[in-house]
DNA sequence: GAAATATTTAACAAATCACTTAAATATCTC
DNA sequence: GAGATATTTAAGTGATTTGTTAAATATTTC
């Protein structure tokens, strides 16, 4: 749980980024692929996305398999679910907690129409 | 779709920090509540937690509402949905592709049970 | 209207981030 | 082994982040 923090931080902020996030995007439309095959399309040098991909593997969203002189990159959806869980607990916490208030509210003034 | 990369980039860099992170599963238990309050179990000067608000209320995370000199804070689910779906979509759509990757291994490899 | 309270803004410093160019490392090919 | 290719690491720079203390802004209370 104490852990979980810095794994959480490392996540949310490598997905902070919007290059990174194209990378993962595009990860999902090419599969495994080479680093230059991916950086292809940004406006960036390749040492930028080198260290993208570094911010990534560490978060663990990708996974890097070495191919002689090639780094073969691929999604690695643990990661993101790992954000993903934590996201969804606080949204139905959430989200229980105001559908609790609406019933309050509905009963407390029950003529109110509905206001969302 | 272009313009809600800088949403995604907000909502996602607002909950890299584990203070903010703190702040919103304190506001969970809370439901609205003044910024002090908020602030009690945080070893950091008020101005801080001010800021941390500040950059929540920015990327939606959280309201304030105005009562007097005491500013009222509550959670904001939408936003979480926001980065929450963004997440599941990738999410689903790697995994996707890892089950189908998945079927081609067992059609390679007769002698595993196919278990549906 | 002066003092107390709730909160923010300003100004600043240290740390981190996202790039760049230049150099290094590892591998492949001849 | 020399040269080409794939990628990373190093060094440096400007921008941003996260905290601090001091001051400002509202609002309440007496």
């Amino acid at each position: 749980m104490v852990n979980n923090s810095r794994r959480l931080s490392s996540i949310f902020s490598a997905l902070a980024d919007p290059t990174r996030r194209k990378i993962l995007e595009r990860l999902s439309k090419l599969g495994q692929c080479r680093v230059t095959l991916l950086a292809q399309p940004f406006r960036m040098t390749l040492p930028a996305i080198s260290r993208h991909l570094k911010v990534l593997e560490e978060a663990r969203l990708i996974r890097r398999e070495k191919d002689g002189r090639e780094h073969l990159i691929s999604a690695n959806p643990e990661g993101l679910k790992h954000a993903g869980e934590w996201i969804t607990h606080y949204v139905t916490y959430w989200e229980g907690r105001f559908d609790a208030m609406d019933e309050i509210l509905k009963l407390q003034s029950p003529q109110r129409k509905k206001s969302s």
